[in-house]
RNA sequence: GCCCCUGUGGCGGAAUUGGUAGACGCGCUCGACUCAAAAUCGAGUUCCGCAAGGAGUGCCCGUUCGACUCGGGCCAGGGGCACCA
């Protein structure tokens, strides 16, 4: 056995090993319990780095333990393909998407191979493949057949000079990110998903989702929103308006229904527009309202502004009139897009009421006593006692609620209603790089889904980047076909998908990807749900949502018999780094910043985050694993740090690893003679697979690998014997998932029958797992005083006796007697002085 | 503004149901081996103190024989949502 472990020609050999064996091919008609471990596919960016090695690495440790306890593993791997950087590189470098795309798979999957991962790589997909595209198109028209998608007018951020639609995070101060226009608001005509529809099917599921992080499910039960409350209607002046005789508004606090000022409609509200028909002043208005981008930034400074249109009717007093306002802080797409005005008890009508001088009335005070207590400079939304609400008054908020839904609902008026905050899902981009809505527009025929024989729908290859729109839009002949309904003439839906629809179902096609079909509804259901699902918690709220939603929409339509498609999900943290900058402010590369200071150039060394490109606080894993070998890194990625916290990464950390292996190396290939039993080293080995076991289980990667450093301490300081043959054996074993190359070498080293990936994991003897002796600790007033051995299961008299006689405490106590002694057999004695 | 999480040595972090705080790793110190260096091995490493001893898990209070752990109130850092009526 050589000396030292040579990771550059042992990681080659085992990779092309277990390629050639197919070791890690998932069988689907396996008689083994299966087990689907998936981590979240990467975007084909360019190279990997150091956050999916971080990912991988996790992901590979509970697949290789899983299969060594006798599962069938699925662990496939895949790449989500299309997205605009790959539009983006094709204007700067002139380079087509795909080319682009499908060369960066090239490097990434070569570098994924580097690390050896336990992959099944027969079943890879990429999202940018007519293969995987054409049958995500079938699944569109399915879900449109079922009445699940939908068209409607939505507002978009238009540049003006690219003549495209941005996304949110490409506007900048209202700006282009790459044109520098000034950012216009635009209604295009958009497909939905009717997400919406499953809102209380997917808050509900959220409580069963027990292998979850609670932080998720959190994130994802504020994000749809529920909020029970009451539609009700205000009367609205008769005359002339062309039949609308009231508006309906929504509110969560029916409560507060006598302190109302005013109401208000959204600038979208068809009220609001009815109005504008008629009159420009109405019209100017609600174009002001519109100026500005859509972003969270600019609403949050946005000015509260009013228009008054007329007069509305109280519905428990019709003479009590409200100015009826179309305001630019109410929303058309939550609630009913009206709303009434409480300006004592909303801060948004407090300062609404302000600015125009309306009336602010309190009807909740802390007690019926401070009725006329004014409201201060800020609404008070709290808690209280109903007053100055005739006959709501002296009831509790809760109890005032009750009675004015009950009272609305006897009335006719109004009725007890639930709002959500989810919203559906549009899935339009007007971009070249995605999947092809397979619907025509005809123009007799209106929206009619491709045919399924006629599927896909292929983007086509010949496009240029040089003008702006939508190469989909100017190609010359690609959308103009005949309608498959009747024949005439029309044109193809010329947007494309939502990434995160390619995301939605990718691993459904991992675990059944036939040719023909999106998937057999049986594999399917064989695999799924996913057993553990690890990624970035950057997609707690929309990917995870978006899956989950999916998944149940084909449930609904009957295509597979699963509705949650992760049953364990873990988020893993960061990879972190220190970031530099030179005197001038620019940011440097850890290597740059290192020569710097070599030179002794100034250098401002900044705050530790994560890694990213524009901060330049990337470390490459390529060379590091070249440097190092496959286990190094690995074995650093799963150290220390929590797996959902961030790691940092560092040089020394590295280096501490690669000793690791050496070490662990030289204690696999020492000569194993000796005979005989090593009792407390049969303890710690026993006790070290049942830690192992329990924290891969639980994914705690920090500590499994802290309990292999004690096992490796612990058989060094072991003398020869048959105890310690055994104990170096099993180590070999709890390490072969997290440094598979190194274990597969000393086990063919060792002389091994097969590969150590097939081999059974050790199972832990209950009998050692409890020691004969165990240390007691003798404290006064819970203060630690000393430490003593006794028997496992000492009797409690024993243990007082001699925490009493101890001569620390005798001390202590100086002749007098203990007021009080406690004994937790096994652990401590506490003497009360 | 609303909701949530975190806070332990020089650093990353351990610590079943409340029961010996600081496992394990990094770093550092001293020593061994070596002509020397690397590698390796051994000892030490929460703080104050020569020691005996004392203090100590962000801060303050409480419950308890006993609190990193439970309760209340603060402080700091991080995250999510946000004219959501």
């Amino acid at each position: 056995m050589a000396s030292r472990f040579n990771p550059l020609t042992a990681d080659a050999r085992w990779q092309q090993a277990w390629d050639e064996a197919g070791t890690f091919h998932a069988s689907n008609d396996s008689s083994r319990p299966k087990a689907y471990i998936l981590e979240m596919f990467p975007y084909p960016s360019g190279r990997i780095h150091m956050g999916h090695v971080r990912n991988y690495a996790m992901g590979d440790v509970l697949a290789r333990y899983r299969r060594m306890n006798g599962f069938e593993v699925l662990h496939p791997m895949g790449w989500d393909a299309f997205g605009m950087p790959a539009e983006n590189a094709a204007m700067e470098r002139k380079v087509h998407p795909g080319e682009w795309t499908w060369s960066n798979i090239a490097t990434m999957k070569a570098q994924l191979k580097r690390l050896g991962f336990a992959l099944d790589w027969s079943r890879e997909l990429a999202t940018c493949d007519p293969a995987y595209y054409g049958q995500e198109q079938a699944l569109f028209v399915d879900l449109f057949k079922a009445g699940l998608v939908y068209r409607k007018e939505s507002e978009v951020n238009w540049d003006p000079v690219d003549m495209t639609v941005l996304a949110n995070e490409q506007v900048i101060d209202g700006r282009g990110w790459r044109s520098g226009a000034l950012v216009e608001r635009r209604k295009l005509s958009q497909w939905f998903l009717k997400i919406t529809d499953f809102a209380e099917d997917l808050l509900e599921g959220l409580g069963a989702l027990d292998q979850w992080p609670d932080k998720v499910r959190l994130m994802q039960e504020n994000w749809i929103g529920k909020s029970r409350g009451m539609n009700f209607r205000f009367a609205i002046e008769p005359a002339q308006r062309g039949g609308i005789k009231s508006i309906e508004v929504f509110t969560t606090r029916p409560d507060t229904i006598f302190g109302a000022s005013f109401v208000a409609v959204s600038p979208d509200h068809p009220l609001a527009q009815e109005y504008a028909a008629s009159s420009p002043e109405v019209a100017a208005f609600i174009a002001k309202c519109k100026q500005g981008g859509t972003t969270a930034a600019e609403l949050e400074t946005a000015e509260k502004l009013g228009l008054e249109i007329g007069e509305a009717y109280h519905p428990l007093d019709p003479d009590w009139e409200l100015p009826v306002f179309i305001a630019n802080f109410v929303l058309m797409d939550y609630g009913t897009g009206a709303v009434f005005g409480v300006p004592g008890h909303d801060q948004r009508d407090f300062e609404f009421a302000t600015k125009y001088g309306l009336d602010i009335q309190r009807v909740v005070a802390p007690s019926a006593a401070e009725a006329d207590k004014p409201i201060g400079d800020a609404a008070e939304p709290g808690d209280g006692i109903l007053v100055n609400s005739r006959f709501l008054d002296g009831k509790d908020v809760e109890t005032a609620k009750a009675a004015v839904i009950a009272r609305a609902e006897a009335e006719g008026w109004g009725q007890g209603t639930t709002a959500w905050r989810l919203r559906d899902w549009g899935v339009s981009r007007q971009r070249y790089w995605g999947t092809p809505i397979p619907i025509v527009h005809c123009e007799s025929c209106g929206a009619v889904p491709v045919p399924k024989d006629q599927l896909p729908v292929v983007l086509p290859e010949d496009i240029d980047f040089e003008t702006p729109g939508n190469p989909l839009d100017r190609h010359p002949s690609w959308k103009h076909v005949d309608c498959p309904s009747c024949g005439k003439k029309a044109v193809r839906e010329t947007d494309t998908l939502d990434t995160f629809v390619d995301s939605s179902w990718y691993f459904i096609r991992f675990a059944s990807q036939p040719a023909d079909r999106p998937f057999d509804a049986e594999v399917a259901a064989h695999w799924l749900p996913v057993d553990q699902y690890i990624g970035g918690v950057e997609h707690a709220i929309l990917h995870l949502l978006y899956a989950r939603f999916w998944t149940r929409a084909l449930q609904r339509i009957g295509m597979i018999d699963v509705a949650e498609p992760f049953q364990g999900l873990f988020t893993q943290g960061m990879v972190t780094h220190r970031t530099y900058q030179d005197a001038a402010g620019k940011w440097l590369l850890p290597e740059e910043a290192e020569a710097a200071l070599a030179k002794g150039d100034k250098v401002t060394s900044g705050r530790v985050e994560k890694m990213s490109k524009s901060k330049r606080n990337t470390v490459d894993p390529e060379p590091i694993v070249e440097q190092y070998g496959a286990d190094a890194v690995r074995w650093f990625m799963l150290s220390d740090s929590p797996p959902e916290r961030d790691l940092e990464w560092s040089e020394s950390g590295i280096e501490g690893s690669w000793r690791f292996i050496q070490r662990l190396w030289r204690i696999l290939s020492a000569d194993q003679a000796g005979d005989g039993e090593d009792k407390a080293l049969d303890r710690k080995l026993h006790q070290t697979i049942a830690a192992v076991s329990a924290n891969i289980e639980a994914l705690a990667f920090n500590k499994a690998v802290a309990n292999l450093y004690e096992l490796a301490n612990a058989i060094e300081k072991a003398q020869p014997s048959g105890s310690r043959r055994a104990a170096v054996e099993t180590l070999l074993r709890l390490a072969a998932p997290m440094v598979p190359h190194l274990a597969e070498e000393a086990w063919a080293a060792a002389g091994r029958e097969g590969m150590i990936a097939d081999a059974p994991w050790p199972e832990a003897d209950p009998a050692l797992l409890v020691e004969d002796e165990v240390t007691i600790a003798i404290q006064v007033n819970g203060k630690l005083r000393d430490t003593v051995t006794a028997a496992k299961g000492a009797p409690k008299e024993q243990l007082e006796a001699m925490a009493v006689a101890n001569p620390n405490v005798q001390r202590i106590l100086a002749g007098a007697a203990p007021k009080k002694v406690i004994v937790v057999p096994d652990r401590l004695v506490n003497i009360v002085a």
